[in-house]
RNA sequence: GGGCGAUUAGCUCAGCUGGUUAGAGUGCCUGCUUGACGUGCAGGAGGUCACUGGUUCGACUCCAGUAUCGCCCACCA
């Protein structure tokens, strides 16, 4: 048993990951016959590299996933990566911009090849990143959203939808990105505050020489307004409707009428309508019989129903008219206005509300079933409260809008016959027109929204429309990953979607995990240029400290502003468990064997620790179970470091030195509980730490057996100690004290005092008479006594428990002005905590309606404090009297 | 406008269903070539738990309000 001088995570990351797959332990097997676990990635976009969002995410699901496979269950974790429709597009088109290049230029086919190649560049790079995580995927199983399956998969829930009537095809303002050059569902523009104008603008009612003054924000959208409305009920111009007025600049009559829409309030209490540009004004213009002029083309520039505004971007445009409205004194006045506006999601350009043909799906009866599936807690979101975000955005549903006008996507299985016009919605491309038999068919030029394939993700990667063994063991799956940013844009399609299709839940939990955000609170993004590059991390800490930063951050229900520093302070757990490890092994002999521990060979701090590791067994696996990993890291950090290797391992010290032979089976016991509580502890702290935990278990194992396919320790009931718990931590008490003492004193090292107790208790008197080595050599001292009737030297340091008085003879070590504020320092705080006690329980109402055993605590923290302080006080007076 | 969350040590953060001496990492101070580790060991300083009320015998913890910050949704002619 050895390992070597210095751990190098990187040849170890590399080793381990290999060994592990080359080994078979991240493939599902359908047939084994355990009870499944079953996780799918969240699949990432194919656009570069993965952020540190995604090293959170795939960290806590690898955690999940190793710890449920050392639990025995059959353990799917899929792998996949999304082809991520309008973001992956933009990514090779700025790639082809840079050399000189557009898509249109390329030609559809020519550009797919060339996003097809991007995938496996910006794919490869992905998978290498997931391997470096210590990702314990399926790779066997990878899936794409854009493969031939998932391609079958989204055909037929495509036509099902269509043929039941739920999807459709409509005439309708939808989102639109003039960049992108597609439309937007709802959930992707963003919305942000910009400070804009208000621009007063004068129309003159015809016939007459009187104006009216309405209000705009977009004044170039006027060159399609085709109405005036006014509140009904608004009287200042109720004599007005049924009337025409000129629009300026345009010079075309348009009708003034009434809608409840309009807000008297707001603006001038007339409202320009646009029926081709915005979706309130359209729904106006539907309801009164206005025309729909639509000015712009796909690009945003005004078209030929512009005028003279041809040709001109909108912004251009905007600026333009402003100028002339000015110019013929149609403008009255400009107001500072700031308002709302949409971007598009993926490249943050100024949405424009744009009337065109687009597909829909009808969502109110997918959602129905959705809502009651998290109702009636077959779907549970951990933390609970976002359930009622879901429930909000459900409620509120609109029609989603699925096609896009992109080239990179699933084509919609629409065609079209060129002579009749007749549309086709099949899974197969039909050869000719079933009404006019014409061979003239086209497809539908239009792709499907990338969400539209992610939704169907638990179920298609499985191998759906197909009744695979995959499908029947493994789904529903156990729980989702994911971060609170796409639970509309995913989480909710893929429940809708699984209750239609498989008839099941796609999942049984959905752990919603903290965002990493950066030190303003900002979502980490390129685009905002505040990414922290996950694998700098990794390079420069090693995967297992970062991984463990990352568990311990993710605490439920608050976000993470990440901290390089706390990364450093865990990569020095990992040094510390690679050096008590070097300690471990070089003192077992060569050919240790590990023993079953039976209690009667057991001592005290050997009943402790094992105790202690009971414990630790019994609260990571809770915090396991109930997604607590940060709670989980916590507890491995405070057991293996300031229990295990603070104190036990300093207490076998003197057994594992000692040249006695009657304690060579002290220090043999000492060696077998050291090995074991290393090798449980390396268990659980593996789903944490993959790689240093293999590599340590490499130079200890006694088996053939890799730690990542051994067991989880169990609670033990052969170790329950609760009474030599209890006496250890008085131990500790002890140490502590007699350091305190020798710290504040400044006693040096070398000067090795000898101490007397003084104690009325045989317990104790005991307990320090057996763990005197102990005691000499953790406080650093050269002798110890007992002494129930010590008679304290004036010159004594002293120290006061509630049943132990503890005297250090320092003469001419110490300087007695310093003892005497040190004990200054304790009565005062000993005092403070005395006479809160003291007032709690001359409260009568505290003493007549606590609980009985609230008040016996408090009436023994009252003795006890009230002893140490009437010591402390002896021992000053003595001071003084010097 | 509606909703959610945050405010705890210089910094980054834990503290579950109310009773703890309010913790961790990091930073700071003192001492240490203690036969695993200075990425270490021992000791220490540092907090009116944002503020104001309330409930309660008892509030960092529950409730209401205020302030500041952040996020989501809706509307904005």
């Amino acid at each position: 048993m050895r390992i070597p001088d210095n751990f190098d995570p990187a040849s170890a990351e590399e080793k381990w990951y290999k060994t592990w797959e080359e080994n078979g332990y991240f493939h599902a097997d359908e047939n084994d016959g355990r009870e499944p676990f079953s996780i799918v990635i969240p699949p990432p976009n194919v656009t570069g590299s993965l952020h540190m969002g995604h090293a959170l995410n795939n960290t806590i699901q690898d955690i999940i996933a190793r710890w449920q496979r050392m639990m025995g269950k059959s353990v799917l974790w899929m792998p996949g990566m999304d082809h991520a429709g309008i973001a992956t597009q933009n990514v090779v088109e700025r790639l082809l911009r840079e050399e000189g290049k557009s898509r249109e230029e390329l030609g559809r086919e020519e550009f797919e090849k060339r996003v097809w190649e991007w995938k496996e560049h910006s794919g490869g790079q992905i998978k290498g990143q997931l391997r470096r995580l210590g990702s314990s995927l399926d790779w066997e199983r990878e899936r794409f959203t854009l493969d031939e399956g998932l391609s079958k998969a989204v055909q037929k829930v495509f036509k099902t939808l269509y043929d039941e009537g739920l999807i459709y095809k409509g005439f309708r303002i939808i989102n639109w990105c003039p960049r992108c050059e597609t439309a937007l569902s709802d959930i992707e523009t963003e919305y942000r505050e910009l400070d804009g104008s208000f621009w007063h603008i004068r129309y003159r009612i015809a016939g007459t020489d009187e104006y009216i003054v309405v209000a705009t924000t977009r004044p170039e959208t006027m060159l399609g307004d085709t109405g005036v409305a006014v509140n009904p009920d608004d009287e200042r111009y109720s004599h007005l409707v049924g009337k025409k007025v000129i629009l300026p600049l345009v010079e075309r009559e348009i009708p003034v009428f009434a809608d409840s829409y309009v807000d008297r309030e707001f603006g001038t209490g007339l409202v320009k309508v646009t029926p081709a540009h915005d979706p309130n004004d359209y729904e106006m213009g539907k309801r009164n019989g206005l025309e729909e002029i639509n000015i712009m083309d796909t690009r945003g520039f005004i078209n030929e129903n512009g005028g003279v505004y041809r040709g001109l971007d909108r912004f251009a445009a905007r600026k333009k008219i402003v100028e002339d409205l000015d110019k013929g004194g149609y403008l009255v006045k400009v107001e500072k206005h700031t308002h709302s506006v949409g971007h598009c999601y993926r490249c943050q350009t100024v949405i424009e509300p744009y009337l065109s043909s687009q597909w829909f799906v009808k969502i109110k009866p997918l959602a129905e079933e959705a809502i009651k599936s998290v109702e009636d807690g077959r779907i549970r979101f951990v933390p609970k409260n976002w359930e009622k975000t879901y429930y909000e955005w459900m409620y509120n549903i609109r029609d989603w809008c699925i096609s896009r006008q992109l080239w990179w996507g699933h084509r919609i299985p629409a065609y079209y016959c060129d002579e009749c016009g007749e549309m086709h919605v099949e899974l197969d491309a039909p050869s000719k027109c079933s009404k006019c038999g014409s061979a003239k068919i086209r497809q539908e030029e239009d792709v499907l929204d990338t969400w539209f394939s992610s939704g169907l993700w638990p179920f298609s990667t499985m191998g759906w429309p197909e009744n695979t063994a995959a499908l029947q063991k493994y789904y529903p799956t156990s729980v989702l990953v994911t971060g609170f940013d796409i639970i509309f844009f995913w989480v909710a399609r893929m429940i809708m979607m699984g209750l239609k299709f498989m008839d099941d839940i796609p999942f049984r939990d959905v752990y919603i995990h903290a965002l990493v955000r950066d030190e303003h609170g900002h979502k980490m993004s390129k685009s905002r240029g505040n990414v922290v590059d996950p694998l700098i991390m990794m390079d420069k800490y090693g995967t297992d400290a970062f991984r463990f930063t990352l568990a311990v951050f993710a605490a439920q229900g608050r976000d993470v502003v990440f901290s390089e520093k706390r990364l450093e302070g865990y990569r020095s757990f990992t040094n510390k468990i690679w050096n008590s490890t070097k300690f471990i092994l070089m003192n077992l002999p060569e050919d240790f064997k590990p023993e079953q521990l039976e209690p009667s060979r057991l001592e005290v701090f050997d009943r402790w620790i094992l105790h202690r590791l009971n414990i630790t067994v019994e609260r990571v696996s809770l915090a396991l179970e109930e997604y607590r990993f940060n709670d989980a890291a916590n507890e491995l950090y405070d057991f293996y470091w300031h229990e295990f290797c603070d104190w036990y391992i300093e207490l076998t010290k003197q057994r594992l030195y000692s040249k006695d032979n009657s304690q060579a089976e002290s220090s043999e016991t000492a060696r077998q509980v050291l090995y074991h509580v290393l090798s449980q502890s390396l268990k659980m702290m593996h789903p944490f730490m993959p790689y240093v935990t293999e590599e340590i278990w490499e130079g200890i194992k006694n088996s053939d057996e890799h730690l990542m396919v051994s067991s989880w320790p169990k609670k033990d009931s052969l170790y329950v100690f609760e009474k030599e718990a209890s006496e250890t931590e008085t131990f500790k008490e002890i140490v502590y004290k007699i350091r305190n003492v020798r710290g504040e004193m400044n006693v040096p090292p070398d000067k090795k005092a000898s101490v007397v107790f003084k104690t009325g208790s045989e317990d104790i008197a005991a307990l320090i008479k057996r763990e005197e080595v102990h005691i000499i050599a953790l406080g650093r001292l050269s002798g110890i006594t007992v002494d129930p009737a010590y008679v304290p030297d004036k010159s004594d340091a002293s120290a006061v428990m509630s049943e132990l008085e503890i005297y250090l003879p320092l003469k001419g070590l110490i300087d007695l002005g310093m003892e005497k504020s040190r004990l200054e320092k304790e009565i005062t705080k000993a005092g403070s905590d005395l006479e809160k006690v003291e007032v709690k329980l001359s409260n009568e109402s505290f003493t007549s309606k606590a609980p009985a055993e609230v008040i016996e605590k408090e009436t023994k923290k009252r003795d006890e404090l009230a002893a140490i302080v009437e010591k402390l006080k002896e021992s000053l007076n003595k001071l003084a009297e010097l």
